[in-house]
DNA sequence: CGATTTTTTGAATCATATCAACGTACGTGG
DNA sequence: CCACGTACGTTGATATGATTCAAAAAATCG
């Protein structure tokens, strides 16, 4: 029984047996408990971490102290700081899990060799990475012209379970605003006229 | 003499002469004039853009017609409604030429092609989308934190040919401002104190 | 169960948007 | 090449929406 992880390489394209095999033999599953942190601030990223269960949440700090939410990621997500991961400088992000997970860990070593020697491992990256892009310009896009109220129902729309998941102020960091604004939206939204 | 477009892959991968060969064969030149749209909201995104020489942008517009402008593509840069191109869906974006260009096309067939036979290519591939991601991911970052000005200032620190180049309500529409409210930040920056 | 964190609610404040008017630059046709 | 018209930038007054600060209510954790 393969990991979710090949699994999900091969819904997008076809693995041979060899390739498996030595995408098997690149990766190492690890567990992470809450709250527990598989990034901070300042530490290189060694590793991309893809979700097999669980879920995570990369961040950054400001001066004030407020955090913003970059992503939340679950069960088939990716998440690292990919800058760091790179390029060896130290991260920006802070990763951690916001509840129990499963992580399957692939090093720069590891992906450099499996871009080189593992074609389909190479287009299965560039649809990641791509995917990843068009999905933050969309977000992106709906910044500017939306309004708060809407920006808060397309998120749910979009990950139905994630207020079951995640406490509220963290959607409210994740949506870029105050948990106070974020309570009166959903006040609002309950009452509608 | 190679294009500009043949020497700029080349600065990110070794190209064998065989593979200038094949990308050469693959590309058309075009060169559009000012006001002129590469694209238009709506339309299938049948090419992909590198800039030789020029400036573009692409924007959405709202529903109260204001536009938001997604991206400037000066010399050196790559300019397309990705999701169009990849999908065949009706692009979302409208790209214009800001002055007279000169770009090199890129069809989808011709991509395909060139990610299939030419690995060189593929590895130059993952790269642009790779800075694309992560140079939109910072920008991201800078919204909910920085102020107007320290955003304006960024801008002008990492363009500092732009305001010569593009009109300052564009600046406005990029930076998600009215262009009321730019020109009290610029006049803000030049009485510090 | 008590302690701590999270969410809600209210009031005051701040930044940007909006609306409107004016001056300036620009390009376009005569 | 000039003059006119249109678009662009600036400035002011007002409105709007989110933030901030404060405190109470609710939920969560050990």
């Amino acid at each position: 029984m393969n990991s979710t992880y090949i699994q999900h390489i091969n819904t997008k394209v076809k693995l041979t047996e060899a390739e498996v095999d030595l995408i098997q033999k690149h990766i190492v599953h690890k567990k992470i408990r809450k709250k527990h942190y598989f990034l901070q601030e300042g530490d290189v990223c060694k590793y991309t971490a893809f979700v097999e269960k669980g879920l995570l949440r990369s961040y950054t700090l400001h001066n004030n102290g407020n955090e913003h939410i970059v992503q939340f990621a679950m069960e088939g997500w990716f998440i690292a700081d990919l800058y760091s991961f790179l390029s060896g400088e130290p991260a920006v992000y802070n990763i951690e899990a916001i509840e129990d997970s499963e992580l399957v860990l692939m090093s720069k070593a590891a992906n450099d060799l499996l871009l080189q020697q593992c074609p389909n491992y190479q287009t299965f990256m560039l649809q990641v990475i791509t995917n990843a892009y068009i999905a933050l310009q969309k977000r992106f896009n709906a910044i500017p012209h939306l309004t708060v109220d809407e920006r808060y129902q397309n998120l749910l729309q979009q990950y139905p379970t994630l207020p079951k998941r995640v406490p509220q102020r963290m959607i409210a960091a994740y949506l870029g605003i105050t948990p106070e604004t974020l309570s009166r939206v959903r006040k609002r939204l309950q009452q509608p006229k």
